[in-house]
DNA sequence: TTTATATTTGACAAATATTGTCCAGAATAT
DNA sequence: ATATTCTGGACAATATTTGTCAAATATAAA
């Protein structure tokens, strides 16, 4: 799976316009400044914990940042693959139907 | 990551509408029936080879059956997030820019 | 230039996740 | 009731991801 890295290259840049070294915002992060550095040039994978310590950090709304990590995860996976189109969409539709459904299920629930 | 089995269910289907029980086609697909088994009721993930595979053994469209596959899997990454129309849509546009990229650099290659 | 600081790169083991395989028990069909 | 099919769990084998470190490279400051 190849890796995409708009969240990387964002990380990056806010990191350089508050001029703080990869040290400091690993140490942040709790991980190594290489692997920050890989993050940063989409070499390994931020996760959601991550997203929220860097929204913290640099004050961006943590939801645009998971946004953007989940993009380009999902970006990574399906970028040499046909019909993105349909896959998306049908992805939509399938989690909307599983939410309909437990919604569902919630309300029987709470009847019983 | 939860998995989802839309393609399962559908593969459930068209075996039993074929009379098969899982020992053939599992040996089509060169698995373990139990494994097939876990495939249909959504324990475990199929992949493209076995989508192929059952695409010609059933006669069914390869496309719809991939397109199901990775919708099933990118439904179970995605199924307990927010902001899944952004994610999505997101997901659609890096793809589209990055293949508009590689063209790009395909044509300069040719020019050069 | 030297020296210090920051970043990149590669290697490797540790931790996780996925897959293949088998078997015993449950369910279903004959 | 016998045979066949299916399920569920266990477990090792494989693959993937992650953490960690050290050396090489690049950048900046003296």
């Amino acid at each position: 799976m190849q890796h995409i890295q708009f969240f990387g290259n964002h990380l990056r840049q806010l990191r350089e316009e508050a001029n703080l070294p990869l040290r400091k915002v690993a140490a942040a992060l709790d991980i190594d400044p290489s692997t920050l550095s890989k993050i940063e040039r989409g070499e390994r994978v931020a996760n959601e914990g991550m997203a929220q310590i860097i929204a913290q950090l640099f004050d961006q709304p943590v939801d645009e940042l998971k946004i953007m990590l989940w993009s380009d995860r999902i970006a990574g996976e399906l970028c040499n693959e046909e019909n993105i189109p349909e896959i998306l969409e049908n992805t939509r539709k399938k989690i909307n139907y599983l939410r309909a459904q437990s919604l569902e299920q919630g309300k029987l629930d709470f009847e019983e």
